[in-house]
DNA sequence: TGACTTTTTTTAAGGCTTAGATTATGGTCT
DNA sequence: AGACCATAATCTAAGCCTTAAAAAAAGTCA
């Protein structure tokens, strides 16, 4: 039943041309003729998009090749300067609001602390907005060349132009956070679930590159997922897919601040870790109490390496997966010492006739979010690929 | 990084063709009028396409609709004569051999009984082998216009020539069951899991059709599940996504015949709940042990309702789906009574910000398998939809 | 019978890709 | 140094495809 959309033989150009950029942004520095090879196109397509995308200023040269006996080639490139991207990540503790380039060069970055029970949306949106504000002046770069903001923010975003956002942990229930930003800024505006922006940062530069269907999990305060199906983030009817903080894991009855009972995050989440181990912090302090808990040791370590193993083999019988990909601040912390743990639980409790699934940590460390929800402003400019001024006008 | 593919200009009119057959094909007889606003095409192009398939006997004129004040439409429709498929369903209790013209009438079936501990390899290909021939002596339908034969089994079945089938329950362990058919016959063939053959049934003809994202439960003596993402079944990278029977759901400890513990199939399939309930059967006689056990009542229904409801929260969590369909001969038999229970602990177990997801029960009975397996050589005729005989001397 | 509707087909125009020819650019051999 | 070769990039002619508009077909209604 998939939906096929009707074509007509401009489609075709326009096609090919994301083809094209695509192949030159990920695929660094080529030459036409590499790009030949890539796109599988003719090599007199390729010139022509090429020649619009030089004088367009999308691409710019980058050199040439010595030959061996014939005429150089001329690599070209994504020109990083061409455009830029703002991305948030509206954490539990802080805003942390990065301006990159199209080369997702960080070219400055700003942040504001939160402190537990002050997470008013309208205060979250200040802070979004003078950072916004903030990055642009540090940098030097005029509002008109930015593509657009990127926002990671917790809980499930509904789609629509209002990104309307539900966050337990936040006290945010239908807020339309969307429409708060666009009342203060008229750059276009791009939100989803941090644990997706990670994810997809991760699948673009991470430890999931090249990886076509894989799984990227979220351990912070609470607990989420990215789960990617042949190459394309998969959200699910109403953007709620992966849910795996809420997953039901074990029959214990532990309560869980969704208020269900039972969620994986209520056992693996860092405050679900903390407090099994009797440790109340508040979520300024989750990272340092951590950190010591796992300085000192403590048996709620192995347990919680078994549950993540647990909880990862349930993702392998559902979506089977190439690799999977453990991220977030608390998940690169308990990587650290207990990632073997974690991969022997997860083959333990997944069938034989599963192929092995690596298991590996994040490689962009905890900036991940930040810079995954920039990468939504890219994705849509790659994409399109309109000029910088047309596509802000708009 | 979703991979896009190199198009040509004739590329163009290749999928045209394909969603105007599709089109057809799941919208009924319609005029070409009506093929304008489902495709989006221009009239000329309808035209032109429609003689195309009319010259080729792909399609066939269905009477006119009589105008007000106009010239009559002429409606069209798939030639359900231009082609047939074969169907197969092996399951733990038989092999069901059907053959189906395009239109999805049944033209002639086949049944084999199996017994348990006699799921040789061999013997189940020699049912089949005969079957086809069976149900084509029957119908009278020339082996050559035969578009191909679909085969659903249980366990994982690997890509490739082979069709590797790894079936822990049936004692499969990557047997190449593709190949063994090929060696008999020289249909085109097409070999899936059985719970995915029976997905794609529902999906088309049954409780999910027009739904873009769904997931379709199959309970037998064992369990397993489609996922629909975006109008098509996800299959993960090694096509064994979906593997619902072996979720760990809880802490009991039960062991399942898979060999783990915890497993959803352990406690919820027919084979799982009979033993619960303290009834040993053999495969061939579950299907009447379970139907005693609903007449008669017993404690273990009430908590299988709530490990079903468990279970779903869980795939509601992590894929998001738009509805919930419950199949299979077991589940069929378990939703007569059992489908509010489940509703009721399917919401009590999901967050509160996730949208009510409706749960049914399959709409094409226990065959759907079959017939699914026969949908997956009609999926092919729809993507290519070359004439009947180019397509069987391949 | 003639005006009006609606459906289909035909026709002219414009765009796109490809394959092959041509031009550009530099190395290699004598 | 100059002729020749190899590789890269551009140009050109040909073939398809879709669209929009015009024309034809086939009825209804006054």
């Amino acid at each position: 039943m998939s939906r096929t959309e009707r074509r007509t033989v401009r489609d075709l150009r326009r096609g090919h041309r994301a083809m094209l950029l695509r192949a030159l942004y990920f695929g660094g520095p080529a030459s036409r003729h590499d790009l030949c090879a890539a796109t599988g196109l003719s090599a007199g397509t390729v010139s022509t998009l090429t020649a619009d995308l030089l004088d367009e200023d999308v691409v710019v040269e980058a050199g040439q090749v010595d030959s061996d006996g014939g005429r150089p080639r001329v690599l070209l490139r994504v020109n990083p300067d061409h455009g830029y991207a703002i991305g948030v990540d509206v954490g539990e503790t802080q805003v942390r609001v990065e301006l990159f380039d199209l080369g997702m060069t960080e070219r400055a970055g700003a942040s504001y602390a939160l402190h537990s029970a002050r997470h008013d949306p309208e205060l979250v949106v200040r802070h979004l907005l003078e950072g916004v504000d903030t990055v642009l002046a540090d940098s030097g770069v005029p509002a008109e060349r930015v593509l657009g903001v990127g926002v990671g923010v917790p809980g499930i975003v509904e789609a629509g132009p209002d990104a309307l956002v539900h966050a337990t942990t936040f006290g945010w229930n239908a807020v339309p956070f969307g429409a708060l930003v666009r009342a203060g800024t008229s750059l276009p505006l791009f939100v989803d679930n941090g644990a997706k922006t990670m994810g997809q940062a991760e699948l673009w530069f991470g430890s999931c590159r090249g990886v076509s269907d894989a799984i990227i999990v979220f351990i912070g305060s609470g607990v989420g997922c990215t789960v990617v199906a042949d190459g394309a983030i998969y959200r699910g009817s109403a953007r709620a897919a992966g849910e795996l903080g809420h997953l039901k894991i074990a029959a214990g009855g532990r309560p869980c601040r969704c208020g269900g009972r039972d969620c994986f995050e209520a056992y693996v989440g860092a405050e679900g870790i903390l407090d099994r181990a009797g440790i109340a912090a508040d979520s300024a302090d989750q990272r340092p109490a951590l950190a010591r808990l796992l300085e000192a040791g403590s048996p709620v370590l192995a347990g919680t390496a078994e549950l993540i193993g647990l909880g990862l083999s349930n993702l392998v019988h559902l979506f089977d997966p190439e690799r999977i990909v453990i991220g977030g601040w608390a998940g690169l912390m308990l990587g650290e010492g207990l990632l073997e743990p974690i991969r022997a639980a997860t083959a333990v409790n997944t069938m034989a006739s599963f192929p092995p699934v690596p298991i590996v940590l994040g490689g962009l460390g905890a900036d991940a979010v930040a810079m995954g929800a920039a990468t939504l402003v890219v994705e849509e400019f790659l994409r399109g690929a309109q000029a910088a001024g047309a596509q802000a006008t708009a």
